[in-house]
DNA sequence: CAATTTATAATTTGATCATATTTTAGGGGT
DNA sequence: ACCCCTAAAATATGATCAAATTATAAATTG
């Protein structure tokens, strides 16, 4: 007698673990090299086997995990040009997006990302951590999605599922009071319609937090 | 008693069903807006629902197939905006590819892309669709292959997924005699070991392909 | 005789399948 | 057009088999 359980959400589980896995991912719960193991999250996400292999999947197609051949799977450990080609696609593909979202700016998308942002300062200051993350994050993908180009979006944000890891332990070392950003700049130029200096702006930004990560290689490797 | 059958490669389930469904979508079985079922795959694969799922959500995340949220799949059909996201996206990451593969090319790499180019303009003449579109996407893959540099990599075969479906459709209607490529002009430039004229040949041939799969929506829609 | 290596057993983990449940789509009736 | 009912398809679970790593023991060598 087997009985599924309904969860909570009107989502289906294979979603669910999905999210929580990339949310562990994208906000330092997991770090470059450590084992994820199948078992284990049965265990600790109390989920099916189905679900967890699908959500797995997933995620290891869009780089944010890896499989190692040996039937085992953890989290990419970056090498030097592995930085280097994250810093070529982002400094494509972002600035384009920007340029999009600019077009398509309203009152209400204007007032969320600035709130977004000022969140991301209040972050700063705190010192915390994983609220500079998650609302970095949030800011940028605010960005993809009023763009409208669902394609470049998912390069986008496949990006940020590889460097994700990285980027905390770039905050672990540097603090969060050292991490400056271009956000400003970005909000100014797309209230004036400006695309041109929004996407600028945006390259800018992406460039300043992208060496960051690279200058961490220089010391640990 | 169960039999787990044991697969003829040394590959698991999973990945033996995702190669197959990715050719069936690069090389023009399915179609763009074809409907594509669990039930379906299992029968005519004869393979269990697990590795089929697997495969599916994998093939989800790469942007090859679509899931509709009422629980359906389909192939997706892409719009005029999204084939002109894809003309971005190959104009930015497949030059770069080029252009680092020329640092890398060896006499035999140099041979093999030779040989596939060769084997490309035998299947134009015969008017073999099929033969063209593998070759064509050997010819690309293998020049991703030698630029190594992985997530660029990942990011281009993503690109191709996305498009290989419409691909077929516009080789159905103006036929293989009317598509010409830049690819002589390619290796020449890598055997001079010109990256920037490489790279520079590639963006046309890309840009020549897009453009043809751009002019069909100008008809049909 | 100690240490390193090699071989073997045990345990953990991954892969696949069959089955039970839930949800959706479609068809006939009001 | 709306609503129930049925059938088919998707989702999720646990059982079972296979493979790989780790632990353990034996053996060879310096």
């Amino acid at each position: 007698m087997i009985k599924p359980q309904k969860n909570g959400a009107g989502l289906p589980t294979h979603e669910l673990v999905y999210r929580q896995l990339r949310d562990m991912v994208l906000f330092g719960e997991l770090l470059p090299g450590q084992a994820v193991t199948i078992q284990g999250l049965i265990l600790h996400l109390s989920a099916g086997m189905t679900p967890v292999r699908e959500a797995l999947r997933r995620l290891i197609a869009e780089g944010a995990l890896e499989a190692q051949g040996n039937r085992r799977i953890s989290v990419p450990r970056l090498t030097r040009a592995n930085v280097d080609e994250l810093i070529f696609a982002r400094q494509a593909i972002d600035p384009k997006l920007v340029f999009m979202a600019t077009s398509n700016i309203t009152k209400a998308n204007m007032a969320a990302l600035t709130a977004e942002d000022e969140a991301l300062d209040r972050a700063i200051v705190a010192g915390n951590i994983p609220g500079y993350l998650q609302h970095n994050y949030r800011f940028h993908t605010m960005l993809y999605d009023i763009a409208d180009a669902p394609i470049l979006r998912s390069v986008a944000l496949r990006m940020w599922l590889q460097f994700g890891p990285s980027l905390r332990v770039v905050c672990g070392r540097v603090g969060t009071q050292n991490l400056v950003d271009e956000h400003k700049e970005v909000l100014a130029a797309m209230a004036e319609g400006d695309a041109e200096r929004a996407a600028a702006a945006i390259r800018a930004d992406v460039l300043q937090g992208m060496e960051q990560v690279r200058r961490t290689f220089d010391v640990s490797d």
